[in-house]
RNA sequence: GCCGGAGUGGCGAAAUGGCAGACGCGACGGACUCAAAAUCCGUUGCCCGCAAGGGCGUGUGGGUUCAAGUCCCUCCUCCGGUACCA
């Protein structure tokens, strides 16, 4: 470790590169690649192992971890959305370098994943060549806009050194189990196996470690295509068929690897508190965890005449016995969140998928069970719940036993409970559930009411009431108010042995496998016995032999079955020997989500080959403080990541219990605003509120359309109506901006600089291409500011001076200091650069401009306009770079004036202006404000009954009448 | 349907409850130029007025306040997300 002062002072200073003399004009083409190769050969932004101490032997220093969300190299290059949340990180990690912070600010490649698969089936291209390639154009195009990365830490989710430490992970979690008592991941090792499961032998006890593991197989339903000959992702599914093709998609069990991330729900949601976040995102995955109360019921199932007996006989022994952990097939279990409502419930439903159908299944009813249930099957989860609206369902045929009343209840079948939510089977009560409603409606089932509004109120007419109130027509309990209802019953239920209180979670378990090729293989290996079929045991792969590479194929095509690419690769791979036994591979592979679950942790550390990441480095750069990304992946990125973390967390593997602090997304940049005119069939223009469907749209130029009222209009014909707005980016739309064009056209830090001005980081806002160009002419008066455009050779501009500055001029300065520092942590750039704006039409004017305001000035731009700001300061004379000088201070004097004008309502009213001094009091203002000929005028004879005085901001006069 | 976010000049926008429209684009005018571009200077929310000046203005309607773009309630529009989770 050195010793050196904050951020490399001297350990990356070089020589200077040559100061580019025939140039007298601001030329981003000349100085952007100039200064990105110096920082580069200089290893200006490299970060040392370890933030660098503070002053004193207990002062840690200052660390800023600033991270973007890694992006997906495409075939298409970098899109001017990439850039905008990149400039913000990277004003970011410039600024706090400049103040001495140790900044990690590192860039990779999500780069595994679907595109390079099919582009690969395509063309033959193997996933590798092309993701390379694409990797390549990606570096070329961040490195163009001079963002200040430590590029000795990239790294791409492919690279087998990253590999290797991702299935190490995925290791780790089929090592761990949940320990519901301590809340808390624990080795595999510490499971207490139970003394029925021990006594049954080693295979047993495999297999209750297996059913333990937070990474375990499960048989789950996927979306098979057969014409297309492989597996969909469910958005890849529309309306039952595929999105590419239309053909028919059906879904088939298989099996799958599951992340038992449902253990970790009430962490992950109850952690979310703490932390710097937009509530919004909070409330999202809050919303997604989708945690519940309530409680599971048992109903006996019985015939409705033979039933009492048993059903007398089943609740002695149930009092007896108590609740049991899983249900038996003589019963129905179901979970409400509102047991008050028990009295109500006048049908049970199933979802198609429930285990107790058949035995549920009366005779008669068999044949259209099955064919209910084979509809369901066809569809997707989404076609259920978007398109099928309409309640359907087909009853059973049987009846089970209501626990309280001791009535039967008939069970139907329908498609509107879901199988994956709590025990896949529901008691209805249409009085207080809108969908069961819907569903006593459309079958003609009776509904009871039994909860009344509590403050006596008739419920809204025609509106079913399903909030808390007062229990009706509900026995014992009638009277009750929902709350104690809730508790009184489910008391009553588990002293019974009929319920007990249940939590519920919308967040499923994570299907961790893809039917893929271009991902991650898992690092499983499954025995075989002496015919080559699986005997259904699993080991990993020692650690010593990761990574498991991905096998050369030929042939990417998909196959005529729902087996994964990799099950076609050579027996090499395919099968192996370990201690005498006869293995085959796993083939499934792991989703893009792995490789982006943890690599804001291989970054600090990215070139171990011992560990996944150095505990010493881990303690002290974590965790992240600053993460922007898009929003998109509010949910299930942020969420799977937080997840990983608590297990490497749970297991000893790092320090923090999360890994990102402050949390921002960039808005979508929109394309350029466009005016959107229709013509009929015609050819005549169309007004656009009374267009009809055959109307096609036409663009329309902006100097063609102006604004009347409300809308814009046809210049040339101002009764037809014209659409205004901004569209997302599209290649169909053809309205994609590029980058590099851009770069091209106007410079690196003029598309940096724009993006920043735009608007807020937050905001939606489209592009604009005169908005970029204004922002050029900033950059080009800033470049006249210092240098004389119009001499031969370079050449400092002529009013550059040494003067002293003036008490006018250290005040525009320091209040510029002041108003970019603090609008670049609150990543407030657009104010930021309006302030630098307002700092140079101060200064272009003036005859002499002082050095001693200038330089500081340069420091400022420098986090902005990276480039431009080197080449001034070189041209000033300075030794580079600016990028690691000093940020300036502000100094509070200069952010006052001596005398401030303050306005002087009356009755809230603008009516003058009086000048008072900086520190005058209340009474001081008063009096000048009442003295001031105008105002005094109009207070003459009128009575004033109040005066409000706000030292340095305002006074208001209130008068009667 | 539900959950977010947003409605301010011709456009992008700014504004700790205290001078609405900073800054930029566009437009208009001037200087420079043979001319144009570039550059520099100025004007630019709307309406009335020659002017001084006045009136009106932050999606709608109400409220709180000496004072509301900002806080509260109602409604409307747009954008994004989500989808029967019992």
């Amino acid at each position: 470790m050195t010793s050196s002062p904050p951020n490399g002072t001297d350990f990356n200073r070089g020589p200077m590169p040559p100061l580019t003399r025939q140039m007298p004009r601001y030329q981003p083409s000349r100085i952007e690649p100039k200064w990105q190769e110096w920082w580069e050969s200089q290893r200006t932004f490299a970060t040392q192992r370890l933030p660098t101490p503070g002053s004193t032997a207990a002062d840690p220093g200052r660390k800023a971890y600033i991270l973007d969300m890694f992006p997906y190299p495409s075939g298409d290059g970098l899109h001017v959305g990439h850039p905008e949340g990149y400039t913000a990180t990277d004003i970011v990690a410039r600024f706090e370098r400049m103040r001495g912070t140790s900044v990690m600010h590192p860039m990779g490649f999500d780069a595994f994943g679907l595109p390079a698969e099919e582009y690969a089936i395509r063309t033959g291209t193997p996933p590798r060549e092309s993701t390379d390639r694409n990797i390549a154009t990606f570096t070329r195009q961040l490195k163009m806009l001079g963002f200040s990365y430590d590029w000795d830490r990239v790294l791409s989710t492919t690279d087998p050194g990253y590999v290797r430490w991702t299935q190490w992970i995925f290791l780790v979690l089929f090592d761990t189990w949940f320990d519901p008592t301590l809340q808390k991941g624990r080795p595999i090792a510490d499971l207490p196996i139970p003394a029925e499961v021990a006594s049954d032998g080693e295979g047993a006890i495999a297999a209750y470690r297996d059913s333990h593991r937070l990474a375990y197989q499960s048989e789950a339903p996927v979306n098979w295509c057969p014409a297309l000959g492989t597996v969909l992702a469910n958005e890849e599914v529309i309306g039952g068929v595929s999105e590419r093709g239309g053909h028919p998609v059906v879904r088939i069990p298989l099996r799958q690897w599951m992340l038992r991330i449902t253990a970790y729900a009430d962490r992950l949601e109850r952690e979310l508190e703490g932390l710097d976040w937009p509530a919004s995102i909070k409330k999202l995955q809050s919303d997604w965890i989708g945690r519940s109360t309530g409680a599971e019921v048992d109903f006996l199932i019985a015939a409705p005449d033979a039933g009492a007996e048993a059903f007398s006989q089943w609740k002695i022994s149930r009092a007896a016995g108590g609740f049991p952990a899983r249900p038996g097939t003589d019963v129905l279990r179901i979970y409400t969140t509102r047991p008050d409502t028990l009295y109500g419930v006048t049908f049970m439903v199933v979802a198609p998928e429930h285990p107790l159908i058949d035995s549920l299944t009366a005779p008669g009813q068999r044949q259209a069970i099955a064919a209910y249930r084979d509809a369901a099957a066809r569809k997707s989860d989404l076609d259920r719940t978007d398109l099928a609206r309409e309640k359907t369902g087909v009853f059973t045929g049987s009846h089970v036993i209501h626990p309280l009343t001791g009535r039967p209840v008939p069970v139907w079948v329908a498609d509107y409970v879901l199988a994956t939510y709590g025990t896949g089977a529901i008691m209805a009560v249409p009085a207080h559930d809108e969908r069961d409603l819907e569903f006593a409606n459309a079958f003609g089932i009776e509904v009871i009411t039994v909860v009344e509004p509590a403050d006596g109120s008739a419920p809204a007419e025609g509106r079913l009431f399903a909030g808390d109130g007062r229990a009706v027509a509900s026995g014992p309990y009638t009277g009750l108010g929902t709350r104690d209802f809730i508790g009184r019953v489910a008391a009553d239920l588990a002293a019974a042995g009929l319920g007990r209180p249940s939590v519920n979670y919308k967040l499923r378990d994570w299907l961790f496998s893809r039917q893929r090729f271009w991902g991650e293989p898992f690092p499983i290996l499954h025995e075989l016995d002496a015919d080559g079929s699986p005997t259904g045991q699993i080991r990993a792969v020692d650690q010593q032999e990761l990574p498991v590479a991905l096998p050369e194929l030929t042939d990417y095509r998909p196959g005529d079955t729902p087996d994964p690419p990799l099950s076609r690769s050579a027996p090499e791979w395919l099968f192996l020997e370990r201690d005498g036994k006869r293995y085959r591979r796993e083939t499934n592979t792991m989703p893009q989500w792995a490789g982006s679950c943890w690599y804001y942790l291989r970054f600090l550390d990215p070139k171990n080959d011992l560990r996944f990441l150095d505990p010493e480095i881990e303690k002290a750069w974590m965790p992240v403080d600053l993460y922007i990304g898009g929003a998109e992946h509010a949910v299930l990125h942020l969420l799977y990541s937080r997840f990983w973390h608590k297990v490497l967390y749970d297991r000893g593997h790092v320090s923090q219990p999360e890994p990102f602090g402050r949390l921002v997304n960039q808005g979508m940049i929109l394309g350029e605003m466009e005016f959107t005119g229709y013509r009929s069939g015609k050819g005549g223009w169309v007004s656009a509120e009374k267009r009809g469907e055959d109307d096609v749209a036409a663009k329309v130029p902006a100097d063609q359309v102006e604004k009347q009222g409300e809308h814009f209009v046809l210049r040339d014909a101002p009764k037809i109506r014209v659409e205004s707005r901004a569209y997302k980016m599209s290649k169909s739309r053809g309205n994609v901006v590029n980058p590099d064009q851009v770069v091209r056209d106007f410079g690196a830090d003029s598309l940096r600089l724009y993006e920043m001005f735009m608007g807020p980081l937050e905001a939606t806002k489209p592009w604009s291409t005169t908005g970029v160009s204004g922002v050029r002419g900033f950059l080009d008066r800033c470049w006249r500011l210092v240098v004389d455009e119009r001499a031969e050779e370079l050449a400092l501009a002529s009013q550059v001076c040494d003067d002293p500055p003036s008490e006018d001029q250290f005040r525009e300065l320091h209040r510029t200091i002041d108003k970019v520092t603090k609008d670049i942590q609150s990543l407030s750039f657009n104010t930021a650069i309006a302030r630098m704006m307002e700092f140079v039409n101060f200064f272009t004017p003036l005859e002499r401009r002082p050095r001693a305001v200038l330089e500081p000035f340069v420091t400022l731009l420098a986090p902005f306009a990276p480039h431009l700001a080197e080449e001034l300061w070189q041209i000033l004379g300075r030794p580079a770079p600016v990028s690691l000088a000093a940020w300036p201070a502000v100094e509070n004097r200069w952010l006052r004036d001596e005398t401030i004008e303050i306005p002087v309502q009356i009755q809230g009213k603008l009516r003058g202006r009086v000048a008072v001094p900086a520190d005058a009091d209340i009474e001081t203002i008063q009096a000048t404000a009442a003295a001031d000929p105008k105002i005094a005028e109009l207070l003459a004879g009128r009575e004033i009954l109040k005066v409000v005085v706000v030292p340095g901001r305002l006074v208001n006069f209130v008068v009667k009448g």
